[in-house]
Formats: C-alpha cells, sequence, structure tokens
DNA sequence: AGTACCACCTGACGGC
DNA sequence: TGCCGTCAGGTGGTAC
C-alpha cells in the first residue's frame, strides 16, 4: 500500500484518531523495524506522552510527540495503521502497539518486515540525512524540471527515484505515466519541456485523485490504469490489452497501443 | 550516473 | 496434500 497517497491517508488517520490522548502503553513485537533506536528506548520516549501533530515527506510519516521529538514510520511493501479498541481488532502482523489512556490501541501493521520506525529530532535533518528529493506533491514545476534534467535513464527510474523527488512508487509511476501517454521506458533527457510539464501535472492529477478516495483503487476514476494492472487485463480506454515489462526490476504495466515513446 | 543483481522478510498462488 | 518456484505497492548495498 505505502506509496504517497497511502501515506497521506495514514497521516490523516493519525489526525482524526490518535492525536491529543496520554498513551500508556508501548509494545514493540519485533524490534527488526526498529531503525536506530531500541524497544526499551522508544517505549520510554513515548510513555505518558501525546501525538501533537503529524507530517509527511514523500513516503515517510512523522508524528510529533509532545516532547517535541518526532516518530518516524516508513511502511516498507506491506505497512499500515489500525485504531482499535477490542484487542481482538488487533492484525495480525503489529510490530508497534501503542496504547492510549481512552482504552484504544494504534497498531503499526508490517506484514514483511520492510517497513522502519525511528525517533528523529528534526524532520529537515532527517529529510538531508536520507537523501530525499521535495515531496512529490509540494515540489514546484521549476523544482521538477530542475532535478529531472539532471537526470539519465527512463522517465519511470527517474520519477521512481526518491533522491529525485520523494513519493512515487511502482504502482503510481505507472497510472503517471499512463495517463499522459508515455511509455516508462522513454528516455528522460529525450522529453521536451513542455510534455515534462504535462508529466507533472499528471503526478499532481494521479496523486492528488488517490488521496480523494482514500488510495482505495476500488474508487479509482474509471479512466485509471490501476484497477486493471493484472496480466491479461485490458486497457481502460479501449479493447487493447496491457503489457508488462522490467524496469529496474520492477514489473511495469504499460498500453502499447496509448503509451509511445515519442510524442506526435 | 546508469543498470543488474542480491538481500532483507512473509505469504499467496499456480504447477506438478 | 505438499513441495517449489515466483511474485509482491520498498530500500540499500554491491559490482560493472
Amino acid at each position: 500500500m505505502p506509496e504517497l497517497p497511502d501515506v497521506e491517508t495514514f497521516r490523516r488517520y493519525v489526525n482524526s484518531t490518535s492525536l491529543h490522548k496520554t498513551i500508556n502503553n508501548v509494545k514493540v513485537k519485533s524490534a527488526k523495524v526498529l531503525d536506530g533506536t531500541s524497544a526499551k528506548n522508544l517505549s520510554k520516549t513515548l510513555q505518558g506522552e501525546k501525538f501533537t501533530n503529524t507530517r509527511r515527506h514523500g513516503k515517510h510519516l512523522f508524528l510529533q510527540i509532545s516532547n517535541g521529538q518526532w516518530l518516524m514510520m516508513h511502511f516498507g511493501m506491506t505497512g499500515s495503521l489500525h485504531y482499535f479498541k477490542d484487542m481482538d481488532d488487533d492484525p495480525k502482523h503489529d510490530r508497534l502497539l501503542i496504547s492510549f489512556e481512552n482504552g484504544y490501541h494504534l497498531a503499526y501493521d508490517c506484514q514483511r518486515l520492510l517497513g522502519k520506525i525511528s525517533l528523529t529530532e528534526d524532520i529537515d535533518s532527517f529529510i538531508t540525512d536520507k537523501n530525499l528529493g521535495d515531496d512529490a506533491l509540494a515540489i514546484s514545476w521549476d523544482s521538477f524540471k530542475g532535478s529531472l534534467k539532471k537526470k539519465r535513464g527512463s522517465i519511470k527510474s527517474a520519477l521512481m527515484d526518491q533522491k529525485t523527488l520523494a513519493g512515487v512508487g511502482n504502482i503510481y509511476v505507472d497510472e503517471i505515466l499512463f495517463q499522459v501517454g508515455i511509455h516508462p521506458k522513454t528516455a528522460v533527457n529525450s522529453i521536451n519541456e513542455a510534455y515534462l510539464e504535462e508529466v507533472f501535472e499528471s503526478m499532481r492529477d494521479v496523486l492528488s485523485k488517490a488521496i480523494d478516495v482514500q488510495a482505495d483503487p476500488s474508487e479509482f476514476p474509471p479512466s485509471f490504469m490501476t484497477p486493471h494492472r493484472r496480466s491479461d487485463q485490458q486497457c481502460p480506454n479501449g479493447d487493447e490489452k496491457l503489457k508488462t515489462v522490467k524496469i529496474s526490476g520492477r514489473t511495469t504495466y504499460f498500453c502499447p497501443k496509448h503509451q509511445k515513446k515519442l510524442k506526435k
């Protein structure tokens, strides 16, 4: 689930469920997701505090703690958040369980353990340390253009590179390129400025439309390709079959009829 | 600075 | 039923 729209959805979920409530218990179920901190230290840091605010940068979510620090969550391929009261509703792969004094719990669930949780004093230095590019929904057209001009290789790899811009992953990059009708293997440096601006607009459009429906593909507009992302499925714009190709090791779906390497 | 692979992990699915 | 290869919305490291 966890690309920019999913993480933004988690952020709003935390806002509507978990702010301003005293934390009275913290259980680390798997220390493997912890990065640069220990279960003991994390518990000590959160115990008795509240979450006061949230921020998101790309695929990283930050929960502000009332002591001024930030709890960083990254969701890997399979991470998600669940707020519930009855422990019967505790998700199967919960790795961190935060309990509030109102009897509710916030669980960080992550089946494949590829996610990360850490503590940080300062979001800006976290972003600098990780070398992350600007957030894909916050970046200006000028910065986007500037960052992509330095890139070589395919447009797909460039958009997915978190150092270039943060938040776009394998699913949404395919959707963005499908919407502009550009072949994912197109060399970035062969795209002229006007067309690159269309890519930029498509990125903003796809990401915000996904956020509008809580990143639920079953609610995507009918013109979106993502819900057809299965082998042998047809393009939403016709009876053409979608095809797959590997780009930087990731399975890529595209429509051979509607996505061309060069714009006519 | 690219790509190509491997690794980290668990689990679902299809073929035999 | 069971075993096995393959694949999965991410990232980081390596070698070339």
